[in-house]
DNA sequence: GTGCTGTATTCCTTGACCGGAATATAACTG
DNA sequence: CAGTTATATTCCGGTCAAGGAATACAGCAC
């Protein structure tokens, strides 16, 4: 449900930048309103999405409603991302590999077979 | 340019599956077809946002098309996904000592100050 | 209670995207 | 050259998401 909701929930500029202003600091709709330029109701449906992605979460103070970062569908993108950093991994390697032959040498994480 | 058809190439599902199957290995368009069970124009209209993303490069093989992932993109992807990641492991942390308090006496309740 | 502030939701219009069908293009074969 | 294979592009109809305006809702102050 989330895993479906959260690439589309990024795939939004408005959205990836408020995320950006949550890892800051929790802020209330209106700090986010006015950081983001947006309207006040496009900013709630913004938050809106967020939340239903498991993205941010609310906190109510007074007539306020802080929103703060979840961390845990991060991590979940983390996880996708995961095999293909090793790939990119290998990439860099073969880079190395090839600047190795005219500058000295740049030690890489994972051994490197030498056959 | 790039940099913002990143997230939209990646939040469609069927593009994501396209991206896995290229993880395994370099694939001409018939075998992304087959793969996916989509048409071969709708294949090659996502494999055309991959290329724009940056995300895919292409070799001619004769009459075929071959499809690589490139990973360049991806370390953008993970660059964007950082300082999330530390967010990510401090509350991992608080979790972690939650639960050392929690294996010492058997207690649920965290210690609230109460104001 | 009324009024005020802060936030959420609904309605509507516009624009983007997706998939299918048909067509176009490029490269090989004979 | 014509014919065939492999892939790309165009056109079209439906669907979905985004933004603005107006409105509804919730919590506080008086």
């Amino acid at each position: 449900m989330s895993d479906a909701s959260l690439w589309t929930a990024l795939a939004d500029p408005h959205r990836r930048a408020i995320v950006g202003l949550l890892l800051e600091r929790p802020r209330p709709v209106g700090e986010i309103v006015e950081a983001c330029g947006l309207s006040q109701p496009s900013t709630s449906k913004h938050l809106r999405v967020l939340r239903d992605a498991g993205l941010v979460r609310v906190r109510q103070d007074a007539q306020r409603r802080v929103y703060a970062l979840d961390p845990a569908p991060i991590a979940e993108l983390d996880a996708w991302l995961a095999p293909y950093r090793e790939l990119w991994n290998r990439s860099l390697d073969r880079l190395g590999q090839r600047l190795d032959e005219t500058s000295d040498h740049h030690d890489t994480s994972q051994p490197t077979p030498k056959d």
